[in-house]
DNA sequence: GACACTAATGACAGCCACTGACAGTTGACA
DNA sequence: TGTCAACTGTCAGTGGCTGTCATTAGTGTC
């Protein structure tokens, strides 16, 4: 129930100005997820989710850089809360179990404080327009390296490593986050979207790393 | 000196017409990369790149869909380069190693290629525009994952299976790409641009993600 | 070599995402 | 209650991109 971009200590009562602005952005969000995950990301203009919240199109400008940064409204909760998990993993694990156990430990976590903002019906629905529509595909995509680009430093700092001397963090957050794409994708595309169908899924693809890179896989 | 797009049989004189906008199209691309690449992607307009070339804008649209696709006009030469040397490789060989083999051995002719169209120091500084304009990133990753899935089908077929039913092929080309992305900036960043210094990096990259996949570190 | 045919182009109008500037409104706080 | 600062609406303008239509310029034919 906490604010979501709030500083750690105190918080005595937003202020209703602070609330008001609160409301604005969520219904921003609601009303363009709904929009969005109905008609398509490209036949709802920036002006149609202005009207549906009553607000005018500078006003949407105001709260969001643009109209892509609305539909990645949710999922940056997501990664965020990914980041501190692994942030918190013990500093003797392997890079890799670490990476893993952060995103499978902190799931249901994730999906709680989703479901606290949208329904998780919705959000999947968004999520396959996302996938579905090209200029939301590339925002995502860039958005992910982006979160690799955090991940890389973070274990390079667990490891005592310099990231651009040695080539290793990078390498293992760039093939980590391609299998969890994987995963993202068959899960948006099957109909169970429970947060445990998503853990099953991401600890299958992240068992077949070894397998699928080691040589032959005739004795599958 | 062949046309670039034609079919493979019969290259009869291609007419006056079609060398015509052979040319506007050269003209085009070689004056939008070197606007890119000395002023910065935002800060030029469609508008600069046809007057440059004494055409209206209307025409520059014709030969590009949108002004971001001019800009990956010749990394799509080395891209469709790279599916023809997966397709290549023999059957018997392991999927990893075909994709490494691949991108290694096929990397001469690309660079080849590549400097017929523009010159390679360009090519550099045009990569690292793309990097770095959050826009261009985007679509970079997203033509790069559109690769990947091209990639999947074809490892897919190799080993006879079914990619939306086993999940090894895409785990393995998004790994794979993962890292050959890694390399790019390593390649980028540096100031070797040769063709042998990206292949050097290349197999550097390639040969650290089973350490890096592998639980300790402290063994380097 | 004149003729129709069709592809390529330019000029124009218009949509939409996005921004800067200015003025009006409304919470915050003394 | 009055002052200040934050939030908002309006308006004008830029740039990417598209549809339309008249004009120009290769192409194939007689």
């Amino acid at each position: 129930m906490e604010t979501v971009g709030t500083a750690v200590g105190a918080l005595p009562r937003p202020g209703l100005r602070e609330r008001k602005k609160q409301r604005t952005r969520d219904a921003l969000v609601r009303a363009a997820l709904e929009l969005f995950a109905t008609r398509g990301y490209e036949r709802t203009t920036v002006d149609d989710i202005a009207a549906a919240v009553d607000v005018s199109q500078r006003t949407f400008f105001r709260y969001f850089a643009s109209k892509e940064e609305v539909a990645f409204f949710v999922p940056r909760l997501a990664e965020s809360r990914v980041v501190e998990a692994v942030r918190g993993r013990p500093a003797g694990e392997a890079p890799l179990e670490a990476l893993r156990r952060a995103v499978l430990d902190s799931w249901d976590d994730i999906t709680e404080a989703v479901e606290q903002l949208v329904p998780l019906e919705l959000h999947l629905r968004v999520y396959r327009v996302i996938e579905s529509t090209p200029a939301l595909l590339a925002a995502h995509l860039r958005r992910a390296t982006e979160l690799e680009e955090e991940l890389a430093h973070i274990v390079a700092v667990r490891e005592g490593l310099d990231v651009d001397a040695d080539p290793r963090p990078r390498i293992l957050v760039a093939a980590f986050g391609g299998v969890v794409r994987v995963a993202e994708r068959r899960w948006s595309a099957g109909d169970d979207f429970s947060a445990a169908a998503m853990r099953d899924l991401m600890t299958v693809c992240l068992d077949l790393v070894g397998p699928a890179l080691a040589g032959n896989w005739r004795t599958s």
